[in-house]
DNA sequence: CTCCGGTATGCAACCAGTTGCATACCGGAG
DNA sequence: CTCCGGTATGCAACTGGTTGCATACCGGAG
C-alpha cells in the first residue's frame, strides 16, 4: 500500500497543500506511476491525520479549504517505508487478454476491433512520450544543472531517472503497438486490395 | 473487469479444466499478464455458473474436483467484451514512489536501499526475459509453422505478439533498471574506493 | 439576480483483490 | 499406520480502489 506514502512525498515536496492541491497534482507529475482519485486522497489524509503523520489547519478566509503538513512521525515512516523492499508491481493488460481471447475464439470479425484498439493504443503511447519529452527537454537538459548544490543536483538526478522510467515505457508500448498492428495487417489484409499495404507492413 | 473473461478464454483453449488447473495455468501462461488467486478464480467460477456462462461437472472417481466448460452464452459474452475497448491499464509501481521520495528527503542513506531494490528488480526483469525468450524459440520459430491451417497459424500470430509484449516490457524494465544504477552509481560512489566501480557503470 | 463552471470536501455503497484459515482426499515415505 | 506433501476446494474478513452522489463557496457572464 504506497498511497499514504506516495501523499506524504508530496507533502515534503511542497508543504501546506490541500487535498484538492494534492490530487491535481497527482494527476500531473505522481499521477505518471501512481494514480489516485479525490475521494480516496481524502479518505487517506484522514487517516493519515488520525495516525499522526500528518497535521491539518483551516486555511486563511472562510472556506472549507484544509491545508495538510507533514509530521515528523510521518517523515520517519516515510523514510523507513522507502528503505523497505517490495513486491514488483503487478501487470494486468485487458488488451493482452482480449488479443488472447480472439486467437482462441478463432473469429476473424474481431481483428478489426483489436486493430482499433491497437491504434488508439498507439496514440496514447505517443502522445504520452511527447509531454515526457517534453519535460525532459525543458527540466533535465544540461545546462539547467550547473549552480546548484550537490544535494539539489542529487534529486534532480533521481527525478530525471523516474522520468526515462516513464520514457521508455511509453517507447516500448509505442514500438509494441506498431509490431502488434503489422502483424494483424500481415493475417488479415481485409482491405488491403492495395498491394503497398504488404510493403507498409514490412517495414514497421 | 476481466478476469472473468480470462477464465473463459482459458476455458476456450482448453475445456473441461478445474479451478485448481486454471489457478495453475494463470501462474504460467496468462498470469504473464493477469495475476489471480485461486480464492479469486474459485469465486469468480461460482459467479460464471451462476450466470449461465460455464457450467460443471463433477470429475469421475469420488474426489471434490469439479471441471467446467463454457457455455454459448459464455462465448457470446466472451466476443462481446473482446470487441469492446477499455481504458489502458493503469501504472502503479512503488519503486518509483520510493525514489521519489528518497529525491524529496534528501538522505543519502537512502540510495542504498534503493540500489539493493534496483538491482533486484534488474535481475527479476533478467530472468523473465529469458524465460520468454525460451519460450519464443520453442514454440514461435518460423519451421514450426508449416503444415497448419490459416486459422491455426492467425491464433499463432496473435499469441507470439502477446509474447512480444512481454519480451518487451522486460528488456525495457532491465534497460531502465540498468540506466538507474549506472546513476545512483554516478552520484553515490559510496563504497567506490576502488577505481574500477566507476568503469562499471560507464558500461552498463 | 441567477445560473454556471471551477474550487473544495466529503459520505455511502460497491467491487476487486489479498490474507488467513479450514477442509478433504490421496499416495508414498518412514 | 501415521504423518506429510501435493491436489483440490472453499469461507470469512479485510483493504484498496471505483462510482455516484451531495454539499458548499466563489466569481463572472448573461
Amino acid at each position: 500500500m504506497s498511497l499514504p506514502h506516495a501523499l506524504l512525498t508530496s507533502l515534503v515536496e511542497r508543504p501546506s497543500s490541500s487535498g484538492y492541491d494534492l490530487a491535481r497534482r497527482f494527476d500531473s507529475s505522481i499521477g505518471f506511476f501512481w494514480r489516485a482519485s479525490h475521494q480516496q486522497i481524502y479518505r487517506e489524509l484522514a487517516r493519515m491525520e488520525k495516525a499522526g503523520w500528518v497535521a491539518s489547519d483551516e486555511a486563511p478566509g472562510h472556506t472549507r479549504k484544509r491545508v495538510y503538513r507533514c509530521l515528523p512521525a510521518g517523515r520517519r515512516e516515510l523514510v523507513r517505508w522507502t528503505a523497505e523492499g517490495g513486491s514488483p508491481p503487478v501487470v494486468r493488460d485487458a488488451l493482452l487478454v482480449r488479443m488472447r481471447a480472439a486467437a482462441a475464439l478463432g473469429s476473424p470479425d474481431l481483428s478489426g476491433a483489436l486493430e482499433a484498439q491497437l491504434r488508439e493504443r498507439l496514440t496514447q503511447h505517443e502522445a504520452a512520450l511527447m509531454s515526457y519529452r517534453e519535460i525532459e527537454a525543458r527540466d533535465f537538459t544540461s545546462e539547467r544543472r550547473s549552480a546548484e548544490s550537490e544535494a539539489q543536483a542529487e534529486a534532480e538526478r533521481m527525478r530525471h531517472v523516474i522520468l526515462r522510467a516513464g520514457i521508455r515505457f511509453e517507447e516500448s508500448g509505442r514500438d509494441w503497438s506498431r509490431e502488434a498492428l503489422a502483424a494483424l495487417d500481415a493475417r488479415d489484409p481485409h482491405d488491403a486490395h492495395d498491394p503497398l499495404d504488404a510493403l507498409d507492413a514490412l517495414d514497421a
